[in-house]
DNA sequence: GATGCATCCTGTAGCAACTACAGAAACAAG
DNA sequence: CTTGTTTCTGTAGTTGCTACAGGATGCATC
């Protein structure tokens, strides 16, 4: 029976925490290692007590790595979303850059999954002595010289 | 162009495999030490030496990571290439699972570039008090209460 | 034969971004 | 008081490499 201040959320230890966003509570505690999460109160007998922001910030933390965003970038974000709400520009600019990233890198797998579904569409599937994929693979096997 | 597949690729030291292959040397030792790469003869003094069965294995090698298939796949593929060559539907089922691990995070990614996108062009970049990147990422923010 | 430099050897430690354990302490319930 | 769960710290594991440290070897030159 404890004393409770505010919301449901205050007081809670890390078990909770963990089991309200999803995040292991080894990684709650190495979020707060990295310095990504702030360092909550602790009990008398030495434990975390996470609050409503706690919650909040951990929420955020899991969603933007979700969404891709570097460490760096969350450290970013979470600073920019601070004390100082207003540098919109800011935040723009690091998903930006993270949109381009994320086009690029769609760029590479459909080149690559361009050249795979060709691969495996030439291949028989058959015992045969040339197989398409490990001719794209084997630079030599694509020759048509032999080796050694 | 064959420069590559003649004599002289024997009794080639570490470092000019290296060069030849553009992967490091300590990678090329590395994949010595995970079983992917043969073990190679060595001289009296204890240096390695490689042959052109050497090049050709670790091109093999680099080209298929850069295709993303995983060491384990790699391994395979290594392993039906060699003595008994003829099973190309085992290789063809391997670059198939691939094709389709490629295809699931393009429509991954895709999804979040169309979040991305959406979200950055609803953001002016001018100081306003609601940011649309952070809404997306902070789910408090998102609602229309404010909390805490 | 001696020197000098490049290259090589082994072994270990580092990176990211967590995850998992060990052993101890704290807390809640009966 | 005992039991059982949770939490604590610290360290080590994971994957796929990369980067040392400290020593041995190879080869050219003097």
């Amino acid at each position: 029976m404890r004393m409770v201040t505010n919301a449901r959320t205050d007081g809670m230890a890390i078990g909770e925490l963990s089991k309200l966003t999803g995040v292991h509570v080894e990684t709650i505690r190495y979020f707060e290692r990295i310095k990504m999460l702030p360092k909550p109160p602790r009990t008398t007998g030495g434990r975390r007590t996470y609050g409503a922001t706690h919650v909040r910030v951990l929420a955020f933390i899991k969603r933007s790595r979700e969404l891709g965003f570097s460490p760096d970038d969350v450290r970013t974000l979470l600073r920019l979303g601070g004390p100082d709400k207003a540098r919109c520009c800011d935040v723009r600019d690091i998903a930006t850059d993270h949109l381009n990233d994320v086009r690029a890198r769609i760029t590479d797998l459909r080149k690559l999954e361009r050249l795979l579904a060709k691969t495996v569409a030439r291949c028989t599937g058959t015992t045969a002595p040339r197989c398409a994929v490990l001719d794209i693979l084997d630079v030599q096997r694509g020759k048509s010289s032999s080796t050694t």
